[in-house]
DNA sequence: GGTAGATATGTCAAGAGTGACATAATAAAT
DNA sequence: ATTTATTATGTCACTCTTGACATATCTACC
């Protein structure tokens, strides 16, 4: 088994889903820290189908086209009970922006500062999002979100994640801009306080 | 040109080195995001060498076999210098841990917290590793990682990069492994502070 | 002499992931 | 009517990545 086949067990666990369904949930909540195209989970669901860890009925609809709705066996949401608390293989996180900071030396200063303050702000929008996205959860699930047992802990825990991470990449990337246009702070141990932008 | 193309010509923009160096600097250094095995390296500097961005001569030593040493040519260097402030496309990271505390709740709470403790030793000691590096360049370069227009400034970014990823890495599987265990504080916005374990 | 380990370079098959191609139903707008 | 967009499902070729296989030199140890 693949790990795209617990991520696709995962979601089922919770409900109830289409292949679009799951194609949708792979953007946002899980997908931010696992994505797949349709052209992955497609197959993906027929081989878990397969090996009978999940089923599905045929929907009929009125307003769309029909659909397939699947949902796991008792057996798959065995092996996905087995499979989550069995520690990871540690695989270091790929990241082209930190191999782009690697050459950074040899590039023209201000377009460096340019491409790091893009994706500063690109890290502040996801940051922004994750946080309504934060409380909208807190709100909706009644105090669920820290219950553990509880569905609602599964997107609240992955988001707190996201939270964590692009919290860490804006201020990475704040921490090169600065370097690169020669602002940065000489004690990185010290606290960071706001500074107020000048004018040019 | 793919990105490993790129990870390789900006290690060979610092220093000559053979295949067999580039397979080691991919562990460490730029390896902790960016990893490639030595049957990625070899056929890789091959396609760079037909493509004139590398060259490499054959150093023949008496220690060990002979090897050949790499270096960039003015074009493999120009071509480095353009990509580097080239907006990266945005991809998702792949984290199976995030995926597993996405289906937590459905786990035995007790081999849950101790996956997520161990995990939590894991990255503390990759951060413990990551603070010494970053003390022994600091001393090292002699105040060079701060200049970016040092190659000292490459590593001492991934590093910083590191730091930051790391510390949240242990922040979050702290957090995961509290709420499991009933633990966490209710209002995530405080400020943590530490708590001394009580016995069982 | 044998063998284990680091250095050194390569190939190959299999698996995972991406992007394009392909089809079709329905709704809404033009 | 035709086009466009969304929903819905699928395949295929290509690329990227991993792990296994393969070979060879030199050192150090037994």
């Amino acid at each position: 088994m693949k790990t795209l086949g617990y991520a696709i067990l995962g979601l089922l666990a919770q409900e109830e889903l289409s292949g679009y369904d799951l194609m949708q949930r792979m953007k946002g909540r899980v997908g931010n820290f696992w994505s797949a195209g349709h052209s992955q989970i497609y197959p993906e669901l027929a081989r878990l189908e397969a090996d009978g860890l999940v089923t599905h009925s045929v929907v009929k609809q009125q307003e769309r086209p029909d659909k397939k709705v699947y949902e796991t066996t008792p057996e798959g949401l065995k092996i996905l009970r087995e499979w989550v608390t069995e520690p990871p293989p540690a695989n270091a996180p790929k990241d082209e922006l930190v191999l782009k900071a690697y050459s950074v030396w040899l590039a023209d200063p201000e377009k460096a500062a340019k491409l790091f303050r893009d994706e500063e702000t690109k890290h502040k929008e996801q940051l922004s999002r994750y946080k309504e996205t934060r409380s909208w959860m807190e709100h909706e699930s009644g105090g669920d979100v820290l219950r553990p047992e509880s569905p609602w802990f599964a997107g609240y825990a992955a988001l707190r994640r996201g939270l964590i991470y692009e919290k860490g990449y804006v201020e990475w990337c704040r921490w090169v801009a600065d370097s690169v246009e020669g602002k940065q702070d000489d004690s990185p141990k010290r606290k960071k306080k706001k500074v107020k932008k000048k004018g040019t």
